[in-house]
DNA sequence: GGCCTCCATGTGATTATATAACATTACACA
DNA sequence: TGTGTAATGTTATATAATCACATGGAGGCC
């Protein structure tokens, strides 16, 4: 796993699109996680470490039951409610999120700022990149302010081809 | 949709929380419609047909299998190809959207202009609302250039409580 | 008209995603 | 040590979506 994170650099893979350091990378989310929960009284137990853990090494959306394969795998529970729950712990604290369009769940990128989180979906490689957009949405909060409704969370996930598979494309 | 594009105005909501004159609206929809396919050449055929009347009667979000029983009763085949097939057409043509939040379908509200819909669910009442937001994903444009993504598509959902049920919650 | 082709529909089965309901265990804390 | 609460285990089921293949129907072409 971790001659495989060199591997990951080579293939300009995802963190969204970009290179970077694997193993620090899932070290400091896990860091951040730990904090996170000791802060807010939160528990984070094995399963939900684990499955964190799983989100993390991929970098990318994995579906519920892909996830509840990996926790079988490393001896956990094997049962749909297993996963979903720990899925729905990890979300509901934002430490992951779910991919609509998908079906599917990411480790959140960008666990210190809490954020309303905005996609970016590769069709071709399936990467997905998380990007920090308290902005994007200003124009989808003037209509409803307008309107007089009350946002109280948002979905925002575009879909088309990533950088690296546009460069292959050209190829 | 003339005479409530007035009603409009005063509540200042979109068609979704909007009261308007709802016939009127349906003939509409389905003359827009004909007219439409007629100008590209494609076949509305009666289930077609028939689900965008099921989605223009509710003007909310149904899932698949709702559709598919209101087929039923309407003597159509009731398997689930039968409906996904029509709303497969619907969507690819702009006639429908798919609230993938809700994994439920919704008529468009506004099939003359092409368009990046973005739709507010109220998770009191159901009720959806589309709004014309080629702006709302301003920002998002920007980070998708900066970081070279090309977008073919895109995904804004806000959730939250609509003006009616704000009201109901006060008094 | 007969025939061919394409597209749409009918149908049965299967896969994928998600939740309900209830029993059991682990933990926090008085 | 008891007691309440949160987390997990387990069985079953609900909901969403697709596959694969057979049938039918409208146009184009001879």
């Amino acid at each position: 796993m971790t001659s495989e994170s060199k591997k990951l650099g080579d293939v300009k893979a995802p963190l969204g699109f970009a290179q970077h350091d694997h193993s620090t990378c899932m070290n400091d989310a896990l860091t951040a996680a730990d904090a996170r929960c000791a802060a807010n009284g939160l528990r984070f137990t094995p399963v939900r470490r684990k499955v964190l853990e799983i989100l993390l090494q991929d970098h990318r959306a994995l579906g519920a039951y892909t996830i509840l394969d990996k926790l079988r795998e490393d001896g956990f529970g094997s049962q749909p409610p297993i996963a979903y729950r720990a899925l729905d712990f990890l979300v509901a604290n934002g430490l992951a999120h779910k991919i609509e369009r998908l079906n599917a769940f990411i480790a959140c990128a960008h666990t210190n700022h809490s954020h309303t989180p905005a996609f970016m979906i590769c069709r071709l490689c399936d990467a997905v990149a998380e990007a920090l957009s308290s902005t994007a949405q200003g124009a989808l909060c003037d209509t409803a302010r307008t309107t007089g409704f009350r946002i109280e969370r948002t979905v925002i996930e575009a879909e088309g081809i990533c950088p690296s598979c546009l460069d292959k494309a050209d190829a």
